[in-house]
RNA sequence: CGGGACGUGGCGCAGUUUGGUAGCGCGCCUGCUUUGGGAGCAGGAUGUCGCAGGUUCGAAUCCUGUCGUCCCGACCA
């Protein structure tokens, strides 16, 4: 089947742009995506792509499918509705909590809409994959997902429907399985940059396992959900949640010897160390929580540095912060607590950074007094020194030592080897070289190809709209007829079938608006190639090429402008 | 789910405090003029004021309930 290449004319596309700022969108992508006429919301989390975004989309889902392909990954298509007894079988059904979208059929029998098809896509394999010979086997589909978000927001960012590449690899050894994931990373990685995003991949999980087993590309936006560390160097990155690094830190002040020091009303870090004149990175920070176990724990960190969130839950299961009333009830006072002299039974938990340091500045736990000096071992009993603190920007990379960058990022895509959780979950067993049953090594692979679309334009736009990368525009080219009719108008028709010949890819806004509205939009919906074609060039035998990105303009004599913009586009597809 | 805000022509908003004939800008339709950065003049159409109850002679406005949307937080492509 060979495709035509056809040139659109604006006046009839379905595009309806906006001159204002709808009042719902907060996010440079949202905004204008909605004001170029690229998507329209059909409820919370739930967007129709209107033409020019389905282009787009469709040349995503293209990088995407030559990327997974020439990595020997195949494509296939699951159901979307997949039975609660896969879900029930993985132990999902209730894991995945309300989030999973739940349906009953007629006869009572109940589905869910497929945020994932881990159960689906093991459950289409273990019967047909019995033996070690036929592994590995890599299989991917883009379909749509279904998230009972508890907040759908930012538009396509995060959707209740949303559109992913999920793909799903079985291999029979540890070998094959990091064979495919680091191939997977690397189609992941030229995905992005194909794309025209600038994204790192980052350390998703701390890694109990160890080495690297879960890698999440994050687009650099400031808009980003997520929060990471990276460093320039040595091209490390982490989940500021999942990144672990030793914090640098400075003694207390004083000779080393316990000193009780009167700090009335002195409840915070702050206060402490612009008292004692001191960076607050010398005082040490003491929290205190009730784990999930309900025993009464201190946690400290250096002071300067945040508890992280997720290396607590680790620890101390679902904890909270003591309420008042609990402080109360353990003889804690809040702004005073510290690790010496603390009350019986109480769990003292410590961040390894401190591990070596010998004059704390902490709280006295007694209200209005700190200690300077206190040293562990010889003025409190640690009972646990583990990794606590939120690593951030300025803190040495684990790697390199060099100061980490902070930033923001929008997760695009992640790379995860999930090992045998599932295929074990279901008894999806392959027989080894031995004859031996044993569970699939599994790994899975995911591109949000919605979301990547909003993270291309939160990082390619400016105050004028859109600036699509070439790869993805929905056209590559727009030409603009300023004459409604006429020479210059018929000149700019021959122009548009001329570009489509040659195989690029043009709207011809011959639209009966005035230039100013036809700029105004061409901008906004951010094609990469203007060419305007007005009766003054047109008489000299010139039109003019614009370069959205740079706003630059030339002249350009109309017998040369196909091969010229053939070259400028050509040289930019990916 | 917790906290905050908001639902008024297609879009953006005013009006609500203090109840009394529903308004503005953009867009849309018609005509004339205009035509290289979101035109001008003239005329015109479009609303059960989210929905349901209630109070009142009278409700966009007050009360109750309900649905929806957005923002902040806990989860994730």
């Amino acid at each position: 089947m060979k495709s035509t290449n056809r040139a659109m004319k604006m006046s009839a596309l379905y595009a309806p742009t906006l001159k204002e700022d709808p009042a719902e969108a907060e996010l440079a992508s949202h905004r204008l995506l909605l004001r170029a006429g690229m998507i329209r919301k059909q409820a919370a989390g739930l967007y129709s792509y209107l033409p020019l975004a389905w282009r787009s989309l469709k040349k995503i889902e293209a990088i995407v499918r030559d990327e997974m392909d020439a990595a020997g990954a195949q494509e296939l298509l699951m159901p979307i509705l997949t039975d609660a007894e896969l879900w029930r079988e993985s132990g999902r059904w209730s894991a995945y909590g309300p989030e999973l979208m739940r349906v009953t059929d007629r006869h009572d029998r109940e589905f869910a809409l497929g945020p994932t098809h881990e159960e689906t896509v093991t459950d289409l394999i273990t019967n047909e994959l019995r033996s070690y010979k036929q592994l590995p086997v890599n299989l991917y589909q883009i379909q749509d997902k279904f998230r009972d978000e508890m907040r759908p927001r930012f538009g396509l960012m995060r959707g209740r429907e949303f559109i992913m590449k999920d793909g799903y690899s079985f291999s029979a050894t540890q070998e094959s399985l990091q064979e495919i994931y680091d191939d997977m990373k690397q189609a992941y990685a030229n995905i992005c940059e194909r794309c025209g995003l600038h994204a790192l991949p980052v350390v998703a999980d701390s890694g109990q396992i160890g080495g690297d087993t879960s890698v999440e590309f994050m687009a650099l936006a400031d808009a980003g959900e997520a929060a990471l560390v990276y460093c320039d160097e040595c091209g490390f990155a982490a989940d500021e949640e999942a990144a672990a690094t030793q914090v640098p830190v400075t003694e207390g002040p004083g000779d080393g010897t316990l000193t009780k020091v009167h700090t009335p009303g002195l409840g915070t870090i702050e206060a402490v160390a612009a008292f004692f004149g001191f960076p607050e990175n010398g005082t040490r920070k003491s929290l205190a929580l009730i784990a999930e176990d309900g025993t009464p724990v201190v946690a400290i960190v250096p002071g300067d540095h945040e508890l992280n969130d997720v290396k607590a839950e680790h620890l101390f299961g679902a904890y909270h912060l003591m309420t008042d009333e609990e402080l109360e009830a353990n003889g804690l006072h809040k702004g005073f607590i510290g690790p010496v002299n603390l009350p019986e039974g109480i769990r003292l938990v410590v961040d390894e950074s401190l591990r070596d340091s010998k004059k704390w500045a902490c709280g006295a736990n007694e209200v209005d007094y700190h200690y300077t000096g206190a040293c562990p071992d010889r003025d409190f009993t640690v009972d646990e020194w583990a990794d606590l603190v939120t690593v951030k920007a300025g803190d040495p990379c684990p790697h390199c030592g060099r100061p980490l960058e902070g930033a923001r990022g929008i997760e695009v895509s992640q790379v995860f080897q999930l090992g045998t959780k599932y295929s074990e979950a279901m008894g999806a067993t392959f027989a080894d070289e031995n004859g031996e049953e044993k569970p699939f090594l599994m790994g899975c692979y995911g591109v949000g190809i919605s979301r990547t679309l909003a993270a291309i334009v939160e990082q390619h736009n400016d105050e004028n709209g859109i600036i699509w990368p070439v790869s993805v525009a929905p056209y590559e080219v727009s030409v603009i007829a300023l004459d409604k009719k006429g020479e210059a108008f018929e000149a700019a028709e021959q122009l548009t079938a001329d570009l489509a010949a040659a195989g690029i890819e043009v709207i011809f806004d011959d639209r009966a608006e005035r230039p100013g509205v036809k700029f105004a939009d061409n901008d906004l919906m951010g094609f990469p190639f203007q060419i305007i074609v007005g009766k003054r060039g047109i008489k000299n035998g010139t039109v003019e090429l614009k370069v959205r990105a740079t706003g630059e303009r030339e002249d350009v004599a109309l017998d040369g402008i196909v091969s010229k913009v053939s070259e400028l586009v050509t040289a930019e597809r990916r």
